[in-house]
DNA sequence: ACCCGCCGGATTGCATACAATTCCGCGTCA
DNA sequence: TGACGCGGAATTGTATGCAATCCGGCGGGT
């Protein structure tokens, strides 16, 4: 991470994924420049990109503002997650390799290991493995970037998800059957059971969401 | 078409599509600032942008080239947007509206009206008009944003499909069906025609680019 | 009272100057 | 002769200054 505006980048999707960016934040250059002890130039940059990430939204002449979602996008976010991961998962049922099926296998174990303990972080990460592993393996390196486009950013609202017991059993029994049908190279299957892990996904969060933000409104600052 | 940015960019995108910037070939900043009588700044900007569209490519201090394709670069794009497609038709099939299907017939009468006519920008643009006519009519701006960035890239090559007049033969037959489809509403058969269609653009495609350009050569300048 | 236009502050957009990095050719040394 | 290292030109990365634009408030007119 050498370059300046690298380094704003990844701090400012840091700042809004966890929160400490609220959406619809106003997001003035010179104050991040500021904060970040840079110039505006890489800041701008920076906004830039995070704009083609979907994260943020600039209106010409009047800067950028952390978008919000409303519980319609992220039902749009998932629909196309599933599109694209479980065409990501038919491929890699014919190229995945055995030492990245080992990964899989390792990541399910401890994903089990997580049950009941409070570490959400670490269920987060266990999951971005699993989900990254497949992706992988893929060898698309335009798929991955597709996808982390629309996985990025529902993850400012994804915690949600981990709190129920129930979910993060259901989601370790997915996670094993398409590791065994990636074994079993069914492409069919895994298919198939990808896109019906992401769509529980979504309606979990849509309905979490729903509850939790009735209102899209627009913040202010 | 406002601010410098934005003209640098699409004025940059045409010239890359037109073929006036080769596959391969160096952007140097100061050359495109010149050219386009504006400074380095914006031309910065809009390479970033072009960057994210996949058009070309950048080395950190290294600057940009324009982005060449193998032959298994335009396979894994065809097959990506055959996913994203046959998705869009499907959805579209529940949300396209009278008015919408009206532009899709009008525009297969043209299109079979184009036979035997020389006329490839023409043909070009109207099967441009049929696949973004769906595609609005999904009503996901992430969606069509997603296709643009797979559809834009083969453009360079993509001219030779419409060489064939047994492809627009074909082309012409499919649209009509998809058409068909949509207006009976029926989502299953729609997405697999969506499909197919790309599917067989892709392989004409990918044994034409495999014949004209048998070694993705990087070019200099 | 309400609407309209103007003005000052704040913020973005663009240009330019300067610093850092890379590439290439030359000379030196083993 | 070949490999290494060292300038210097070219190019990218960053900072900063200035112009253009937008927002909010104020005053005058209806």
């Amino acid at each position: 991470m050498s370059n300046a505006s690298a380094i704003a980048t990844e701090a400012i999707r840091e700042a809004i994924l966890d929160g400490s960016l609220a959406p619809g934040s106003r997001l003035k250059e010179a104050q991040l420049a500021r904060e970040l002890g840079i110039s505006r130039t890489p800041i701008r940059e920076a906004l830039l990109l995070l704009q083609s990430d979907g994260l943020i939204e600039t209106m010409p002449n009047r800067g950028a503002t952390v978008r919000c979602y409303a519980p319609a996008d992220l039902d749009e976010l998932y629909q196309l997650r599933a599109v694209l991961e479980g065409h990501a998962a038919r491929v890699a049922a014919d190229r995945i390799g055995p030492d990245e099926l080992a990964i899989l296998r390792e990541s399910c174990q401890r994903f089990d290991g997580l049950r009941g303990v409070g570490d959400i972080k670490a269920l987060v990460a266990e999951n971005q493995l699993f989900h990254e592993t497949i992706l992988r393996a893929t060898g698309s390196d335009r798929l991955i970037e597709m996808v982390r486009k629309v996985v990025d950013v529902p993850l400012v609202y994804r915690s949600f998800l981990w709190y129920s017991d129930e979910q993060r059993l259901i989601s370790g029994h997915y996670h094993r059957q398409i590791a065994s049908a990636l074994e079993a190279r069914n492409t069919e299957r895994v298919e198939s059971i990808m896109k019906a892990h992401v769509h529980e996904a979504r309606d979990f969060l849509v309905a979490e969401a729903a509850k939790s933000l009735p209102e899209p409104q627009q913040e202010e600052r």
